[in-house]
DNA sequence: TGTACATCAGTGAACGCGCGTTCACTGATGTAC
DNA sequence: TGTACATCAGTGAACGCGCGTTCACTGATGTAC
């Protein structure tokens, strides 16, 4: 049958956003592509109508999951009470709903360790999206006499809390799990939020 | 030909410490039995000669690349000076070497990522190196009253290291990943190593 | 308005490759006698 | 001491499966006339 003029793009949208979640809890490797397309009834031959292959594919889903993943943060800073943003944002990245889903979350914290596996573009992809995270992260929410100081503050919080969901991801005893979300939310919340 | 009693012993010991390094670089899908095998100048099929299957050789290379990591990071506290030693761990550890040689490093640096991925055998085997690695840290270099507040900043900075590692290694252009190590050495050191 | 043709998103069989795993075999050395 | 046999680490062909990718085909709808 014939589709209707945007009918392509929505499909194309769809497969984006759920290879976007996909990737996130199982990586570049683990995620199959006839799986992906049943998972929207369609299937696996028509992909090749929508991307060049793959690799493409996961290019455009880390864009969106960094996209996903900023939404899914500073929804936390938007109900916070003024002044109270950052600490907001530092309990919802450690918090145990961010550590159990991956698949809606940071991508930083479930695909850094990847990257390097990645082909150049993908990797191009990852670097822009980061470098905007942390710069926003930095100018909104970040106390600091210049812009560099703020970034270099971005870049060790927000490393440093990718770090920590990815050992608490990784860990199977869940004691050890919220203890490295606890004391990373309490370490965090102190050093970056002191008024 | 037949060999000699505990040639089969170094044979396996070697394709451990071999298999350790790969996939702290590599990952575990990124490593095939055939190509490991060829490095050690044998072929697959003897492979299951020493091990049942993949999964048992990499849960016995996690605790290969714990051990390497541990003595790799307490190389630098060796030659420190008094009370110098964390600074140097942490200098080591968020250095530009191990940034770009992950297969001599800290495995939970590399491998963290996909943890979630592997089996209960795997992931326990890692909970445990990986709460020995963070008390050991605790209870030799950390200051605070009790055995609990020492861990739980060994924690903090050894998940935020890692963290930094990882997305020093993910990223493409070389001085976003020289600011991300630069800025993580400098706040580390400056809050855990103040006297 | 009706008819013939073109389009193209989606289908599903098939291809090809990599790779984990199996298996019959090898042959040097250890052991039994 | 010499001989026949057992052992078993290592070999390399083969199997089977998953999966990325290709391709001839479908058929509803848009377009040309």
């Amino acid at each position: 049958m014939r589709y209707s003029v945007d009918h392509k793009n929505q499909t194309r949208e769809k497969i984006v956003r759920a290879a976007s979640r996909r990737f996130r809890s199982g990586g570049a490797k683990g995620v199959a592509i006839s799986d992906l397309m049943r998972e929207l009834r369609l299937t696996h031959g028509g992909f090749y109508k929508h991307f060049n292959s793959k690799e493409q594919l996961f290019a455009e889903a880390l864009r969106q999951s960094f996209e996903d993943g900023a939404v899914f943060i500073l929804e936390g800073a938007k109900n916070a009470p003024k002044g109270q943003e950052l600490k907001a944002i530092i309990e919802t990245y450690l918090s145990e709903y961010h550590c159990e889903h991956p698949s809606e979350g940071c991508p930083v914290s479930s695909l850094a360790g990847e990257m390097g596996y990645h082909p150049k573009a993908v990797r191009m992809a990852f670097d822009q999206a980061f470098s905007e995270y942390a710069s926003r992260l930095a100018s909104k929410y970040i106390s600091g006499k210049t812009e560099k100081e703020r970034f270099s503050k971005a870049l060790v919080l927000f490393t440093g809390m990718a770090g920590a969901i990815s050992c608490a991801r990784a860990v199977k005893d869940n004691n050890l799990r919220d203890t490295i979300l606890k004391s990373a939310r309490d370490s965090y919340i102190q050093a970056f939020c002191s008024a």
